[in-house]
DNA sequence: GTAATATATAGATGGTTATCTATATATTAC
DNA sequence: GTAATATATAGATAACCATCTATATATTAC
């Protein structure tokens, strides 16, 4: 839903997670070296992400990995137009 | 700043402001019926959309008529490349 | 199966924010 | 100038949120 996404993208921290992932796909603690935060602090980021349908997260033996929603330019090119159409 | 224009964002009533001043510019009492808050609550979202600058006021004698930044769309899809290029 | 590693979750805390009521300030009308 | 109207500001409050520590769960290695 529009509002999950504008919310998402509020943090510094959350977008500096999409920006990071637009290079490659990472594991959590792969990700973890970018932030000056815990492990808990970026794994709750990574949730609001994902409910908000930006990233994806698969589970690779003990490795969780995160990636962007391909289609994350499309959503967020369709709530700008949405937000402003009408 | 970047971060001032996604907070900015993040609040449904703002991003209804946006909406509604894109048909045409109006004065606080006028956006005012559109809302279901205070008077006091749309000032404090108007004045958080003026320091995002995503729009501009003018005061016409005893009105204070808003108006979307001319440039708004094009900030936003400059915030968004940002966001994601390097 | 025990230890080590990876990630998520629970619960607490401090800071931020959206909202309200009350009031101040500015403008117009008479 | 007094009343009425338009908007902003101040101060209070409750909800929200980013962060932390501690712990639970899952996986791998031995």
């Amino acid at each position: 839903m529009m509002d999950d996404t504008f919310k998402a993208l509020a943090d510094p921290n959350r977008r500096k997670v999409l920006k990071i992932l637009r290079k490659k796909d990472m594991h959590v603690n792969e990700l973890l070296i970018h932030f000056d935060i815990t492990q808990a602090s970026l794994s709750h980021h990574l949730d609001v992400l994902k409910k908000a349908e930006l990233v994806v997260s698969e589970k690779k033996g003990q490795y969780v990995f995160y990636s962007l929603n391909t289609s994350v330019f499309e959503e967020l090119m369709r709530l700008f137009s949405k937000m402003f159409v009408n």
